[in-house]
DNA sequence: CGGTTGCTTGAGATCCATCAATAGGAGTGG
DNA sequence: CCACTCCTATTGATGGATCTCAAGCAACCG
């Protein structure tokens, strides 16, 4: 079996033979987690750098009135957080959404990995610059679009990243967050994330079945939603 | 005279002569563009790295529905971007807001810089990590602060920020914006950028003499803000 | 079963956008 | 020095988008 971290990764870089078996050693040994939980609390520097094997995380901050923003989502095959860092350099909490398997890479191991391949130092920085790109389209998305917009230009970026890492069933895939969290995603109230979701199914885009979300009109929903999925990189466009 | 670039980096670490002198062979030699103009169209990539060493600039979007999106603001002393790049990564716009001058700092000379020193090479490395700290903070503050609590942090970082470069005076500063582009930075429009800045004169909190800002009681901002500028990195604290 | 969590919907209030008009300041040309 | 224009700042009025409060419902789980 390919690690997800492994297929996202082919999408930045023609990895060799040996770097993937480099890259692959990085996200042992794994430990598991609850859903809901803290990994790293608030404030604290970085120990180690979280690598998703399985389930679904976030950065989160909580303000002191009381409101929560989810700052970056993270999926199977994610790194949570740039792979460098510096002392005195804090951390936002880090939580889990679901139950989650993952692998704590030390920084070492990583800065090994990367001088001893050029590849490697190359698609650790294609990944870093591509979760970088998601939190400017973030920006966008919560300065200038619409509730509605904001979902559906969501929903097409997970149905994009877990293509990425073989996670969806054509133009279905399993949505791990609540509406809740869906709303600190997206700066919503949660009843407002509902009723933009009701929107999007009437208007023929989405259909949901639990928490299975079928795209059901994906140039509708890229064209409401003003997504142009270039920012992803996911078309392996470093050959074009 | 001390470059805006070195005060700014001498904040993340303790440079060495020679490390300042590399550095500040980077910012030349420099070029001049006016006010509101686009230093480097959107969706191309970088063909170099722009130093400001005077002046403010910005990255941003601009919609399918005309609306615009500010993704980061510069400051004299910034970087306009990570300091390396990948091929077939696209760029935003980046435009000036007021006359500039500026380095167009060559991605290989950097990479020298930083091949030559370690502290050189974390200098940078604390330079990317604290201008995608403000980006994060950017999603907090459009995900969940009102108006007037977006403008007030916004102000609070700006004096941050130009007290690092030494374009402070006290508890003064020049705003450079219109407020036209503060509502395209902070999500808002035109009117309500305006109103909320009464508001905030209004509270005592901040006063305006045309272009330039004075705020009156920091503590008060800071605190109506929910304004926490450990994430700038200001103080020193690799040290502490 | 009862409790908990998440989803759904309604009603009313609030925040902010939009439209429209005025005013001030800086530059420009006569 | 004045008339003109453009750009920015300011204010009012109105409407729309979204939040908050509240209630009901469904699914799951001890």
């Amino acid at each position: 079996m390919v690690l997800p971290f492994i297929r996202k990764l082919r999408h930045g870089a023609r990895l060799t033979g040996d770097d993937e078996r480099v890259l692959s050693s990085l996200a042992e040994p794994t430990r598991s987690a609850g859903p809901r939980v803290d990994i790293i609390a608030e404030g604290r520097p970085l120990p180690f750098l979280p690598l998703i094997i399985e389930g679904w995380a976030c950065h989160y901050r909580l303000l002191e009135n009381g409101k929560r923003q989810i700052i970056s989502l993270f999926l199977p095959g994610d790194l949570c957080g740039p792979f460098r860092t510096l002392p005195h350099f804090k951390n936002h909490a880090l939580a889990t959404l679901t139950p989650m398997v993952f692998a704590p890479v030390s920084f070492d191991a990583i800065t090994a990995a990367a001088a001893a391949s050029r590849e490697i130092e190359e698609v650790l920085w294609w990944d870093l610059l591509v979760a970088s790109a998601m939190e400017r389209e973030r920006i966008v998305s919560l300065g200038r679009r619409t509730a509605s917009e904001r979902l559906g230009h969501c929903l097409c970026e997970l149905h994009c990243r877990l293509r990425m890492v073989g996670l969806i069933d054509g133009l279905s895939y399993d949505l791990a967050t609540t509406q809740a969290d869906l709303g600190d995603l997206l700066g919503l109230s949660t009843v407002h994330v509902n009723r933009s979701l009701r929107e999007l199914k009437r208007a023929g885009l989405v259909s949901l079945r639990g928490r299975r979300v079928t795209i059901d009109d994906p140039d509708g929903l890229r064209h409401f939603s003003l997504f142009e999925e270039g920012y992803l990189h996911a078309d392996g466009s470093r050959s074009g």
